[in-house]
RNA sequence: GGGUAAGUAGCCAAGUGGCCAACGGCAACAGACUGUAAAUCUGUCCUCUUCGGAGUUCGGUGGUUCGAAUCCAUCCUUACCCA
């Protein structure tokens, strides 16, 4: 069952832009596309979730998606969307970075589905050897100067300046879609609104170094509702990678989302069919309480993105630490609460320490490092945002064997969402 | 190479000799209210602290002064104009 890949992204409200064109090759034939992955870090986000997801319905609407990572750009820096100049990073990293990413990649992707199967390419095989003399007359010639000037990316860094070295990214990029044009067969590249000026300057370079003909298209760049960056939580950006931000953390960030983003993000990130999502959509109106929407989304995400497992210990985590009273915390067994806690969340602690009984400051900011420093567990103890198995924390308090579960646990709570958990040994 | 303007906390930005750990805004975190939502109100927001304080900051380095983000010298960075 092929799905018209326009149509799709439309009603998923994923189509920002296309060049004329676009639709009619799509449904003419089998057509080879691209988007381009920047290696700035060791692991994808879930803001290029949404390029992933592109290419997922590009796949599943029959056409060939190549998955392009960008070692010789990310040497360069895409001045797209950036306010001053990037700093440059170095090779090694930039090595470990592509390695980290592709792998998270091919999770995505069907690679044996014949003759759309997908592809990973790396831009540098083709860069590498390309001397400076030679892109400057294969590639510099057929773009002007006047037509690259023009460019938002350009024109916004005009007034606190720009390296020539972040200047040349568009041509570089341009090149990219030039190379594979010729040598993949690759007729489309696809990215956020954000590199429409990157992608047209490819196409035409296409145009003019090859009389030939290339299309474009962009996805909207998502905005939370109140204008803040999508991706980022208190604990800063989240990753795709279970080791920087674990399957627990990754089901609470969509869990969290507020009702005027989730329907925006389950059509996007969601690969249910229109009528199945409306259906939830109507639901949720209902009884927004319920918040069926974050949950189906979250739930249908962290499945795809980690696993099955990962993401019945997330629901089983949850569970315990937000939709349970305390009692119901209490009647777990040990193994039960220690699975349901990450080792980064976990702290040890001597039980002889407990026998003599602690205060709060030395337990949270000195035996473990709950907070950074006993000022800082002071302050958020006497701002009322710190429970300890699961009632408010005083400073006169003690604490003794007496407080542990099980004899040996404490359920610490740092604000009202962050949960960690202290072994007495 | 010449001239002009600028560089203050995560970001924006006030501050022109003591009242400055530095107005204000944004972001962030926490509390109340809620639906683990939004909006609103409140608190925190350089570091450490025995909560009395202590230490380190205003591009870098030196200097003047009892005292410098503030004055002087010099260097660095950036923008604009001229060559």
């Amino acid at each position: 069952m092929k799905q018209n890949f326009i149509e799709e992204l439309k009603w998923r409200n994923m189509l920002q832009d296309s060049m004329p064109g676009t639709e009619e090759l799509l449904n003419k034939e089998m057509v080879r596309g691209y988007i381009g992955f920047d290696p700035t870090a060791d692991s994808l986000g879930v803001g290029n979730l949404v390029q992933i997801m592109t290419l997922l319905h590009f796949q599943r609407a029959g056409h060939k998606p190549i998955a392009l990572v960008g070692g010789a750009t990310g040497m360069v820096g895409d001045p797209s969307g950036k306010s001053s100049e990037r700093n440059m990073i170095n090779e090694e990293t930039l090595q470990y970075n592509l390695g980290c990413q592709k792998k998270q990649l091919e999770k995505f992707l069907d690679f044996n589905s014949g003759e759309n199967a997908a592809e990973i390419v790396n831009n540098y095989d083709w860069f590498k050897n390309f001397t400076f003399l030679d892109f400057i007359r294969d590639a510099g010639k057929y773009i002007t100067v006047n037509y690259m000037m023009a460019k938002d990316s350009v024109q916004n860094r005009l007034e606190n300046g720009m390296s020539f070295t972040e200047f040349s990214y568009q041509l570089v990029q341009g090149y990219d879609f030039y190379h594979l044009w010729k040598n993949n067969g690759v007729k489309l590249q696809m990215g956020g609104s954000d590199q429409w000026g990157n992608i047209v300057t490819g196409t035409e370079l296409i145009r003019k170094k090859a009389g030939g003909e290339a299309f474009a298209l962009t996805t909207p760049l998502i905005k939370k509702a109140d204008g803040s960056k999508f991706g980022k939580s208190e604990n800063g950006n989240i990753w795709l990678d279970p080791a920087k931000t674990s399957p627990y953390k990754f089901y609470q960030f969509w869990l969290n989302a507020g009702d005027a983003d989730v329907a925006n993000y389950i059509r996007i990130f969601s690969l249910k069919n229109r009528a199945e999502i409306e259906a939830l959509e109507q639901e949720h109106l209902a009884a927004p309480h319920l918040r069926l929407l974050q949950r189906t989304l979250a739930e249908e995400i962290t499945a795809r993105v980690h696993s099955e497992e990962a993401l019945q210990r997330a629901i089983e985590t949850t569970g315990i630490l937000f939709g349970t009273s305390f009692d119901a915390f209490k009647a777990l067994s040990s193994t039960e609460i220690e699975d349901a806690f990450d080792a980064d969340v976990t702290f040890k602690v001597e039980s002889t320490l407990l026998e003599n009984g602690l205060d709060p400051l030395a337990l949270l900011a000195e035996h473990s490092s709950i907070y950074n420093s006993k000022g800082e567990a002071r302050k958020a103890i006497q701002g009322n945002g710190c429970s300890l198995n699961k009632e408010k924390v005083s400073l006169a308090q003690k604490f003794t064997s007496a407080d542990l579960l099980h004899g040996k646990y404490l359920l610490v709570q740092k604000g009202k969402k962050n949960y960690y958990l202290i072994v007495a040994n």
